[in-house]
RNA sequence: GCCGUCAUAGCUCAGUUGGCUAGAGCAGCUGAUUUGUAAUCAGCAGGCCCGGGGUUCAAAUCCUCGUGACGGCACCA
């Protein structure tokens, strides 16, 4: 087997480059490795460029990188680009690496580069971007393109891909400039691959929350309504409510106190606290009797108003607020994305008040408490500590010591992070929890932010050991982020069967006859008293119809109940996760029920 | 917001080049059947074909403006 580039002080060097340079190393082959991947999809990148070209004569093409999964090309082009074409230019694609053209680099100094693309703006575009006096270009048949590479040494090595979607991207990934046709696509080296990848693609399809929610009954959206506004129907209702329990004792445990702010307030409250002039094209507002009003964005000021209701000693501190507070966001339309994206949605929101000397401790707290429930639910995660936005308020050494203390608090924990500058609120830096889905995408949820300016705007206070007025410091924290998103998450983590503690329905009662319907009824009676739901499958319709029915709505546990349970005070037990059938008396079946239930705090 | 695709019954989908009372399965209702572990049978009902405007003898089908959804971009919990 032949190589298709070499490894070169840790880098790929294709062919071309390596005998131009007389670069020697290890070889790499055409397989799946990340490497050999990372070749292969680049050059496929540009076969799908060539036919393009010759689709689209006056295409114009701006990058064409890999990506975490393939690879894309933006081009520009009069002609109206659909989804449907994709068929069209796999074609084409196929049939230019049926020619085998071999794949071949050469070097032009910049100002020949700019001579030769001068009437090209998107290549003079990527050339603005570029500092080194030559550039490569690579040319396989008729078609020649800008690029550093590294490409295979023929197109004829490239077999198994496909086009997978087509949309639209800003040049350069500013919403200021035109707008380029991207089309995705992925490739590997065999065909099974490319195959179990497509079957992998259409499993994580059957995950989507919004299909399950749908199925399950637990939300809907209905255009009457408006977009981005979630409607949550019983079976939501049932699971929202036992996260919301459980979290509660969690927040009570740590000594937070539930509190509950306005819906909307007074506008001028909000430019005290800066939302007006910072987020004030993402809120709603009203005007009612000559004053204006802001649907609250978040709940901070709310908790605020709850800290300024009464005098405050240092001994007090940390006071700590929550709220599932309901907030409103006019997120722009193309953002919206089942319940990730929302326009109303309900945050597990808190307000630590504490010393400045309390940061560390409080952050590290909440830390642990983001932890204890990601791994309740096994997610993995990651931290990232976001700094100074463009738009913000404060000055640049509040800043500076904020971001230190959040970054020392880690930092003395060992607690790894990452860094993502310009990302932080308006009001202080943070650090954002991002659980990564079934299907590897990345949330954010949790967020823990470091304010020292909201309490300087609203002139916060309390007593010192000295009766002198000190400011407090406010830590914002959310755990879940919002119910909406993360209950998104939790579907697709669980492809909707989930876990007992948490699933909208416990159990699932059949019964065989009529005459066992008393029975079951008693059964579900007492499921309530140890706070578990259960719905019994009466309906005039077949036992197996009735089973099958049950087993679908993914309830956890499946019972049976007919002649032989009655007498007996039995219960026929299936489990749908480990598959399993046998019996247990009533007393034994409860007590399982009621284990499995309790057997998570957060 | 931007680029592209799309919208028919509660749900999933048919509906030919514009042409008869717009069809099916599931779900729902009624009746028969009372079942021991993944679809019993029969019947009935259900549609402002997303909304407004237009073209045409004639529009679910063509044009246009909205609304909503989907895939991305940009923005973000």
């Amino acid at each position: 087997m032949n190589a298709i580039a070499i490894k070169h002080n840790d880098e790929i060097i294709d062919l071309q480059t390596a005998k131009e340079l007389g670069f020697e190393g290890e070889q790499i082959h055409l397989d799946n490795s990340e490497d050999s991947l990372e070749v292969l999809r680049h050059s496929t990148a540009h076969l799908m460029a060539q036919a393009i070209k010759s689709l689209y004569p006056d295409a114009k093409f701006y990058v064409g990188p890999t990506v975490k999964e393939g690879f894309y090309y933006d081009f520009k082009t009069d002609a109206e680009v659909g989804e449907g074409d994709l068929k069209r230019i796999e074609k084409q694609m196929l049939s230019f690496a049926k020619k085998k053209y071999e794949i071949e680099k050469y070097s032009i100094t910049m100002s020949e580069a700019k001579e030769k693309f001068k009437n090209d703006h998107l290549k003079l575009a990527v050339m603005e971007r570029i500092t080194d006096d030559t550039v490569s270009i690579y040319k396989q048949g008729e078609f020649e393109d800008l690029c550093r590479g590294p490409h295979l040494p023929t197109i004829g090595l490239i077999r198994y891909f496909k086009l997978t979607k087509i949309a639209g991207a800003y040049l350069g990934g500013d919403s200021k400039n035109e707008m380029l046709t991207r089309i995705y696509g992925i490739a590997f080296a065999d065909k099974e691959s490319l195959k179990n990848h497509m079957t992998m693609l259409a499993e994580a399809e059957k995950r989507d929350h919004r299909k399950i929610g749908a199925q399950m009954k637990l939300f809907t959206f209905r255009e009457e309504v408006g977009a981005g506004f979630p409607i949550w129907l019983p079976a939501g209702g049932r699971l929202r409510a036992r996260l919301e329990n459980l979290l509660f004792k969690a927040h009570r445990k740590r000594g937070y106190e539930p509190v509950r702010g306005p819906e909307m307030l007074r506008s001028d409250l909000w430019k005290t606290s800066g939302h007006y002039q910072n987020y004030g094209e993402n809120m709603y507002f009203t005007t009612i009797d000559d004053v204006e009003f802001g649907v609250k964005p978040m709940n901070c000021v709310g908790h605020i108003k709850v800290y300024e209701d009464e005098l405050h000693s240092y001994r007090d501190l940390p006071i700590k607020y929550f709220e599932y507070g309901v907030v409103h966001r006019h997120e722009m339309t193309g953002a919206l994305h089942g319940l990730f994206r929302v326009r109303e949605f309900t945050q597990d929101d808190a307000h630590i008040f504490c010393t400045t000397e309390q940061i560390e401790e409080q952050i590290i707290e909440v830390v642990d408490f983001v932890d204890k429930i990601m791994s309740t639910f096994e997610f993995d995660y990651k931290m990232m500590i976001s700094t100074k936005p463009e738009k913000a308020v404060g000055n640049d050494e509040v800043w500076e010591v904020s971001t230190q203390a959040l970054k020392n608090a880690m930092d003395k924990n060992k607690l790894p992070y990452e860094i993502d500058e310009g990302g932080g609120a308006f009001y202080g830096p943070k650090i954002d929890i991002k659980i990564t889905d079934a299907i590897g995408r990345e949330w954010q949820c949790g967020t823990i932010q470091l304010d020292f300016n909201l309490p300087e705007r609203f002139e916060l206070e309390y007593n010192g050991e000295d009766n002198e007025k000190i400011q407090p410091v406010m830590i914002h924290r959310a755990i879940l982020g919002s119910f909406e998103r993360f209950i998104g998450i939790l579907t697709e983590h669980y492809a909707g069967e989930f876990p007992m503690f948490i699933a909208p329905t416990q159990v699932a009662i059949v019964p065989i006859a009529d005459t066992h319907k008393d029975y079951a009824k008693s059964i579900s009676d007492k499921l309530i008293d140890i706070g578990a739901d259960s719905e019994i499958y009466s309906k005039n319709d077949s036992l197996n119809k009735r089973i099958r029915t049950a087993e679908k709505t993914k309830v956890p546990m499946l019972i049976i109940i007919g002649d032989e349970e009655v007498e007996g005070k039995t219960v026929a037990i299936r489990d749908r996760r480990t598959r399993e059938q046998y019996n247990l008396s009533e007393e034994d079946f409860l007590k399982l029920i009621q284990t499995k239930i309790n057997e998570v705090n957060f």
